[in-house]
RNA sequence: GCACCCGUAGCUCAGCUGGAUAGAGCGUCGCCCUCCGAAGGCGAAGGCCACAGGUUCGAAUCCUGUCGGGUGCGCCA
């Protein structure tokens, strides 16, 4: 039960009954916005209602105001309707109302905040597609937490949601990958090998060269490369996605796919198609860039090249889709993977990107736009670098893949739930430092700590009335029967607006693609939380557990319980788990 | 030179797609534990929302320009 959805929709009735002209313009509802209002002081609810129809009515917002506020007046669930300042409508409501709220989270339990604002929309959230030429360092963690958080929150929230890999395989790095192995390889069968400069060093490949013994014997030594290379490349490809997806379950993500760039490549494949359509509808063309102004890269030459009209679609540039030896651009397989994803029925595109692929946006729009021909959208979203900090200074750990960090490192040290609580604890493009010290700590300053901490609160709670009224029936169904109508002091009602908010919550960062509201959010309720635990230290009247009130005590618990319940829904949505006790 | 991201308390950052007197944590200062609810809580000080214009009932939020920081800039992935 989303309180504020439903009075949204009681504000449009009224304002539709009130003012019938409005029914024709369905925009100007749409802006039509209840929420809770900054200062507790003016109710429960606001609304800007008046104010943003004003203009279409042609009146004066504070007499809209005065008539929305009479009609809604009316409702036995408000107490209160007043206007105030510029033309706003602040409802009050009867605390029964929110009683209300707070039974309907335990009827809902893990579905108390689930909603169906994504209306089933097929949506596509590309994230980590890291290149697999080894474990996955740090700075594809914050994508890939990110993601995967994003991915979970527009589940729960009614988008038939696809996470989805790209494998970066049909590159050139991959030959190279496949050359360090085979060097590994021959290390393996016996020889003194050095790694030179342009070829990947780090030790994660000596197991690799050494399960190509195992497969191989020497049969591949004395081959030439054309013939030992596909061979090679291919079980490398398989052992360092084995590594990434490894990672991943450190991380608990799991995507539902694995898309192949490779797959993309050849006759008849994706890309051909691609460009064949593209160039059908006059989107290609032979043609010469203009070189970028400032420094000019040494290389370069003025040649005609194939070209994609990008600029058609808001890019800078039009984009080269060949290569000077007659192979595709990353870029003209990246055209065929969006399309190949729009093909799949997909109306939004995510791509989570590292913010070094900062120019590639508008390119990627472009290509969306032109080959689902306004029919999908995509929204790139980048992840800005995360720095690595211990007791403020910067830190190095260098174990598996030589300078590198890697994730294994990060959560071997922090574990996977202040890994994914901390980075998603900020905005997903504003720089993050990364405190391996204060992650550690088991003190308020530490916001994973304190979540869960609060959570594990809320089941020592119930320990204590279990210790303390051992009589005290607090199954789920007696508390389903306890009389909330106690639940009446300011600290109580507090805690449940702040309960009742969490659907708005969830549907907000959805729409936002922001889950680190989430995060935000759960701090918040986990303050004030610890504040009325507090709170029963100084007034033994507002404890949780009271000996001599058994009644009132189990309303509490149902409040301690709709916490606990919203914590953990929150949680869940995060990946981060909710433990019952800290040890 | 161009494009994108950013500029909010001493520091690190939120600010719910334009709303009312701009918030939190850290740091500073001051409080609250002889055990049973301190792994915590309460309070104070601290702001020209980088700057200048514009849009309107209303701007930290949208537009333009300036300054400052980051990232990227024909065929790399």
């Amino acid at each position: 039960m989303d309180i504020f959805a439903l009075y949204e929709g009681r504000v449009a009735d009224a304002l539709s009954a009130s003012f019938p002209e409005l029914a024709e313009q369905p925009e100007v509802l749409a802006r039509v916005v209840v929420e809770p209002p900054r200062d507790a002081a003016h109710g429960d609810l606001s609304t800007n209602a008046a104010m943003v129809v004003a203009k279409p009515l042609g009146k004066n917002p504070r007499e809209i105001a005065t008539v929305l506020a009479a009609r809604l007046g009316e409702d036995d669930e408000v107490a209160s309707a007043e206007v105030a300042g510029p033309g706003f409508l602040n409802l009050r409501l009867n605390p029964g109302v929110w009683h209300k709220v707070l039974a309907s989270v335990a009827e809902l339990g893990a579905d108390f905040g689930r909603s169906d604002v994504g209306k089933g929309e097929k949506v596509n959230v590309e994230y980590v597609s890291a290149n697999p030429t080894g474990p996955m360092h740090v700075g594809h963690t914050r994508g890939a937490v990110y993601g995967d958080a994003l991915a979970s929150l527009m589940a729960y929230t009614g988008y038939d949601v696809t996470r989805e890999y790209y494998i970066n395989d049909a590159g050139s790095q991959v030959d190279t990958l496949a050359r360090s192995v085979y060097l590994r390889y021959r290390e393996a069968l016996g020889e003194n090998v050095e790694i030179p400069s342009g070829f990947y060093p780090g030790e994660y490949l000596i197991p690799v060269g050494q399960s190509l013994v195992a497969e191989f014997g020497s049969s591949l030594r004395d081959m030439p490369e054309s013939a030992w290379l596909p061979p090679v490349r291919q079980h490398a490809l398989a052992a360092m996605m084995e590594l990434v997806r490894a990672d991943l379950r450190k991380l608990n993500i799991e995507h539902d796919v694995f898309f192949s760039e490779k797959t993309l490549h050849g006759p008849g494949g994706d890309i051909e198609t691609t460009l064949a359509w593209l160039r059908e509808k006059g989107l290609v063309y032979q043609g010469r860039l203009a070189p970028p102004k400032g420094k000019l890269p040494e290389d370069w030459e003025d040649r005609e090249q194939t070209l994609f009209r990008a600029t058609q679609f808001g890019d800078d540039i039009d984009r080269a889709l060949i290569k000077s030896d007659g192979s595709y651009t990353y870029f003209a397989a990246d055209i065929a993977y969006h399309r190949n994803k729009v093909m799949r029925g997909f109306s939004t595109l995510i791509d989570v990107l590292g913010a070094d692929h900062g120019g590639y946006a508008a390119r990627i729009a472009a290509a969306v736009n032109a080959v689902s021909e306004g029919s999908a959208q995509v929204d790139v979203r980048f992840c800005q670098l995360v720095r690595l900090l211990k007791n403020g200074e910067p830190f190095k750990m260098s174990k598996r893949a030589g300078d590198l960090v890697t994730v294994a490192d990060v959560v071997d040290e922090v574990g996977a739930d202040a890994t994914r609580f901390m980075l998603l604890f900020r905005r997903n493009d504003a720089p993050l430092d990364f405190d391996f010290a204060v992650v550690k700590e088991q003190t308020r300053d530490n916001p994973v700590f304190y979540v869960q901490y609060a959570h594990a609160r809320t089941w020592s709670v119930f320990r204590n009335a279990g210790r303390d009224l051992p009589t005290l029936d607090v199954s789920p169904d007696a508390l389903r029967c306890a009389d909330l109508a106690l639940l009446s002091s300011a600290e109580e009602l507090d805690l449940i607006r702040l309960v009742g908010s969490w659907p708005r919550q969830v549907a907000a960062a959805a729409r936002a693609h922001e889950p680190h509201r989430l995060a935000f959010y759960l701090h918040e309720l986990a303050a004030q939380f610890h504040a009325f635990w507090a709170k029963g230290k100084e007034n033994p009247g507002l404890r949780f557990v009271n000996d001599d009130a058994p009644t009132l005590t189990l309303a509490r618990l149902a409040l301690v319980d709709g916490v606990r319940q919203v914590l953990s829904n929150g949680l869940g949505l995060l990946g981060v788990s909710a433990p019952r006790e800290l040890s």
